[in-house]
DNA sequence: GACTCTACTGGGAATGACTTTCATTTTCAA
DNA sequence: TTGAAAATGAAAGTCATTCCCAGTAGAGTC
């Protein structure tokens, strides 16, 4: 049974969309609007526990200066502008096919798959 | 010109050769080996230069507590164990016309890619 | 209800990678 | 030679994340 506070995170991360991409501690600042004593402990031990279930991803994208969470959901690459700062989906997964070659000649297992792409996003270009 | 430091610090990423990942601290404790007043800062100052040059490329790998640099080379995507953290390179990279199509299709410009897959090393599968 | 054992909680301290600051030294072109 | 600009290292600062620990809430049992 999931504890109440992780259930609120999980709401809150859900609730954001898939588009969206959250910091431990914007969500922590969403989840004290409902629950005003919860502590930023508990948010970063609940989004471990969410990520151990695979209900929610982690997000390590290479500038950022924390991680960022997203429900789980279709894999997909991420672009970060080097600029402002945005990070926005992109429709791009490896197939599984190429993971299982590259997998079967190195003679590891892949259980995951983080794609980055870094630049200038269209309003930053002008 | 390239200051004398920022030179060994090259060569130390260069020497390490195309497979291995050294964090700021290896190369800082190996440069001291060779220049034993060198200061920790100065290993970050010059592996910043060194980026901005082109001349090393930095790997922000989720999992690992530090960045670790390699020298540039051919685009390719690394392989992190979650049992044990080894870092391997994998063969691996988006074609150009691939990175061109999502480009134009999203409006941003891609200059950076980074791939990362986490699974389990031969080594620890067993 | 009362009891018990465990999981959960939150505040504060700790960690550790990285950055900033600043006074000093080195570089190098004029 | 000389003066401005770049480089240097020590120390302090920042900040996300983790650790620690003494309470508390819950689920299950009687
Ligand atoms: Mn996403
Ligand atoms: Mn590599
Ligand atoms: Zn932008
Ligand atoms: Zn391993």
């Amino acid at each position: 049974m999931l504890p109440k506070n992780y259930q609120l995170i999980y709401e809150i991360v859900e609730e954001s969309g898939l588009g969206h991409h959250l910091t431990p501690s914007e969500i922590y600042a969403l989840a004290r609007r409902r629950r005003p004593g919860l502590g930023l402990t508990t948010v970063y031990r609940g989004l471990e526990r969410l990520r151990d279930l695979g209900l929610v991803s982690e997000l390590n994208v290479p500038g950022a200066d924390a991680a960022a969470y997203e429900p789980s959901g279709p894999r997909h690459a991420h672009f970060r502008c080097k600029r402002c700062g945005t990070i926005e989906d992109v429709a791009f997964a490896i197939p599984a096919r190429t993971l299982r070659k590259l997998a079967a000649a190195h003679g590891f297992t892949i259980d995951a798959e983080r794609i980055t792409f870094g630049g200038r996003c269209s309003a930053c270009s002008a």
